[in-house]
DNA sequence: ATGGTAGCGTAGCTA
């Protein structure tokens, strides 16, 4: 079983590049972030036709928006919302006899990584909270299950190609970095594509806009995740992070697609 | 220190 996460950046505008790529790569389940359309726009016929029979998704006009596109049917799916705000950030699918599977897209931050100056900085910051207090208050550890999708943070060192340059820049700063750990801990999640690629190497999911040619200096950050719980450990094969689709034509995400191999138990 | 590009939706917000 495939997992792929992809912040897609309007699902309508790339779903070119997204039969790309689930032609060529194949994933079972795929969940998508910053779909930017309201549910009844969303282009479900395209996804039936890529053989997505089973759908969830959560979207809104112009901003956010997730969905998790699958081929193995759902059991049960739910939204949930944080911070107060019903902005379409959190959808999540359990597979019939198989993990529950949480697609996220944590807040992006804004600019001034001060929460007292910044109002978007502090949602991201309460918006981490009560994440972490949903997971530490589920009282189902050792059920299996995955939370992937944007997390908007590149938390290790080699998560961007400059940390000393990086560490006033939100995305990469201490504060945010601390409560995606803490995040992490609260319900002992583990990210899965570095149980392949050691800290000490560099690794990235997403390259600006902002720059005339995005291949040079190769100025990276990893901001999107798939993190497993350690009951799914045993069969997690594989990972991979496919850099060559943000060079694809016409009109490239910022964001490239991360993905997952798991045994079937 | 600033601005750079992109998408939605058609101004200005968000990233």
């Amino acid at each position: 079983m495939r997992v792929a996460t992809w912040n897609i950046n309007s699902v309508r505008l790339r779903l070119p590049l997204i039969e790309r790529f689930v032609r060529e790569n194949k994933p079972d389940i795929l969940c998508l972030q910053e779909t930017k359309v309201v549910n009844d726009a969303f282009p479900e016929g395209a996804f039936e036709q890529m053989g997505f029979a089973h759908r969830a998704i959560s979207g809104m006009k112009s901003y956010n928006g997730v969905a998790i596109l699958s081929k193995i049917p759902f059991a049960e799916t739910g939204v949930l919302n944080w911070q107060g705000k019903e902005d379409c950030r959190h959808i999540f699918a359990k597979l019939a006899g198989g993990p529950e599977i949480h697609c996220v897209y944590i807040p992006a931050g804004g600019d001034v990584p001060d929460p007292a100056a910044n109002p978007k900085f502090a949602h991201k910051l309460g918006f981490l909270d009560d994440l972490a207090a949903y997971w530490r208050g589920r009282d189902d550890k050792a059920a299996p299950k995955m939370m992937l999708g944007d997390f908007n943070i590149a938390p290790l060192e080699n998560d961007v190609w400059s940390h000393k340059q990086l560490l006033d820049v939100v995305s990469h700063t201490p504060l945010e970095v601390e409560k995606l750990l803490a995040l992490q801990t609260a319900h002992d999640w583990i990210d899965a594509p570095r149980r392949f690629v050691p800290e000490s190497k560099k690794l990235y999911s997403w390259w600006s806009y902002r720059a005339r040619d995005w291949t040079v200096g190769d100025r990276g950050r990893r901001l999107d995740h798939i993190w497993i719980t350690p009951s799914l450990l045993p069969q997690l094969q594989a990972t991979g992070i496919l850099k060559a689709a943000r060079g694809w034509d016409p009109k490239p995400s910022d964001h490239v697609p991360v993905w997952a191999d798991f045994s079937r138990p």
